[in-house]
DNA sequence: ATTCGCTATATTCGTTAAGGTATAACGAAT
DNA sequence: ATTCGTTATACCTTAACGAATATAGCGAAT
């Protein structure tokens, strides 16, 4: 029986959420795969599910996260913007930030 | 348009929650009414959610949270234990500092 | 023109989570 | 014995969510 200290952020705007874990990772995957399907696969999630996460994303910040073409030579594919990289790396060092500290917290703290 | 940065912390043991922000606001207001149901009247929520909440905490920790008493004089009551302060403490102190790190960490993450 | 893999969206359906309602038991006080 | 406010729990209903399915459209390549 041991307690953890477990911490979720996330990114709101206009109190919807923008950005959370979830939405990060699928943008990683697809900034990986180049394509939205293959991201969602590859995560074991239906198109559909990543399809709305993304579209949420896409319309709530200033400027999309990824732009995509249909069509062509693959059928088409998804590319993660300069601005949605600059999104992911923010969230994920702050993150990071954020594990490191609570591991710090909980030295402090004693609960038996 | 503004973005926010939001956290929420929560303590597990075996992969369950034991204690989030909402149940420790409930223990709060035990230790202030002294009676579960008044408890849950005074946050707007059903006597039975307050309850099973309340009972997830008690099986889940190493000691019980709450002592209980039925009938008598006022009908019963609820009383925060010495176990269960010291868990409200140690949650509001981490949830504190962890709110006061992720505002220093926004000044120096620029999302514009 | 046809094929192919992808984006984009509506619709249906099943399962699960949450909430409400009902009810029993308890013990002090009257 | 009855009343009262509480704890404790079973049961049912409803709402929310996710999964699955279906369909359309696109453009390069063959």
């Amino acid at each position: 029986m041991e307690y953890k200290i477990k911490s979720r952020i996330w990114i709101e705007v206009d109190g919807n959420i923008l950005l959370g874990e979830g939405r990060v990772t699928l943008l990683k995957a697809i900034e990986d795969k180049g394509s939205l399907s293959k991201a969602a696969k590859s995560l074991g999630m239906s198109y559909k599910k990543a399809w709305s996460l993304i579209d949420a994303v896409n319309t709530r910040s200033q400027q999309p996260v990824i732009t995509t073409s249909i069509g062509g030579k693959g059928g088409g594919g998804a590319q993660l913007t300069p601005y949605g990289k600059s999104l992911v790396n923010a969230f994920e060092t702050i993150n990071k930030n954020c594990w490191k500290f609570l591991d710090k917290q909980i030295g402090k703290t004693h609960i038996s």
